[in-house]
DNA sequence: TTAATTTTGTGATACATGTCACAATTAATT
DNA sequence: AATTAATTGTGACATGTATCACAAAATTAA
């Protein structure tokens, strides 16, 4: 299916620069695709054909490390999906997969590449995107290797309730083990620590639903644990 | 000082794309500044006016972690130092330190930018280099975390030896307590682990220097623990 | 609804590595 | 050369978290 990607609505910063005849040219080259949870959006180990825009959802950005899986982060449309890949090895060094239902624009390298060339604005914000990426890369890992525990878990509640979700209450997209990928550490010891945030009154679980309770606690977890 | 781009040997593989009016430009607004080991090339929480050019040297790109000071990798020249936080965040989100003699090339970020604008070979360069970036903190990050003691100091000793050195006798241009900020780790595990090689004859050390003598077991033990 | 599968909770135990303490070296400075 | 400072080596001990094992829930499939 060809997207317009003149009328849509959820373009991102960089294609916004574009003029409407580079608009169309990218129209031309531009595949909208659904997915469903827990279809791979980019896999580790393919080759890369085309640039991904994630449009519409949620996924996680992982990456096979020398023992575990990782996850290196949860990120939130809209994003553009992988470009450090598609443009360095081409080869895939990671994979992304939706975890919630989503919507990915594929857009063909070429025709990306040409835009780049054309259209300064764009590219420069291309570039800008992709620098963002990499300090949080930065951060992410220095907390990842520096907090325990009680830190890390508090981190993932606040960002799922600060950057993803923006909402006190919310359904955890991912299972336990997911959660230790992401922040190092075993499901089991995942699950302790959400149970002992329980018990202390910061959060309320039901299922999957996490309701924050007392997110002074979590900041304070999270900076000092 | 200003320094006379056109003459340089030591060009990046992005300004060789340059044409002669544009290195002429460069040349203009590029200064070279040369540092001794211990000197701050770029400061985390400063404001960043210029792109850093390490021409030559060696440098520990480090960041300040929520507890210790984190070293995230070693950089050797060429290299362009800290282009994310350049573009980005304008205030720079870690630090450069010279850990060998040094000289970097600060140049002008209008003057850079404007040669992004005009030169799209060398923008794309740029981008290319970003991205190896991006994906090397990736990678590294997952062995930080995944790895334990033995297998990360091995990785240390074998990146010295082909990557940064290119011998198998080098002179480590890091003390044991920086190696643990790179691996994250305490000083003394890093002096336990030293030894333990030590002792199994896979190095020979004495002082600073280091001999590999059975690179071998070091990939062996980079693999498997 | 029942059966099968996935996810979660929790105790017991093991172990890698951090921390503290202090001696021994090595390097830098006066 | 003599002092001072920085770095390294090593033991004893504490501790956070992984791992194993299995039960309880919850979800999905039949």
């Amino acid at each position: 299916m060809n997207a317009d990607c003149k009328l849509c609505e959820i373009k991102s910063k960089a294609a916004s620069k574009l003029s409407e005849e580079e608009i169309e040219k990218l129209s031309f080259s531009c595949a909208l695709v659904k997915f469903r949870k827990g279809d791979p959006l980019v896999k580790q180990g393919t080759f890369s054909t085309n640039v991904a825009y994630l449009r519409k959802g949620l996924a996680k950005v992982h990456i096979a490390g020398p023992y575990h899986e990782q996850i290196v982060r949860i990120v939130k449309a809209p994003v553009y999906l992988a470009l450090p890949t598609t443009f360095g090895d081409k080869i895939n060094q990671y994979s992304v997969t939706a975890i919630e239902p989503s919507e990915v624009c594929f857009i063909d390298i070429d025709t990306f590449r040409y835009l780049l060339k054309v259209n300064y604005d764009f590219s420069y914000e291309i570039l800008l995107e992709i620098c963002r990426n990499e300090l949080e890369v930065f951060h992410r890992c220095a907390n990842r290797t520096q907090k325990q525990m009680r830190g890390k878990i508090a981190d993932v509640l606040l960002e799922l309730c600060d950057r993803i979700y923006i909402s006190d209450l919310f359904t955890v997209p991912v299972n336990q083990e997911e959660i230790g990928n992401l922040v190092d550490s075993s499901r089991e010891s995942v699950s302790r620590v959400m149970t002992e945030f329980e018990n202390d009154g910061i959060i309320r679980v039901s299922g999957k639903k996490i309701e924050i309770l007392n997110k002074k606690s979590l900041l304070l977890i999270s900076s000092n644990g």
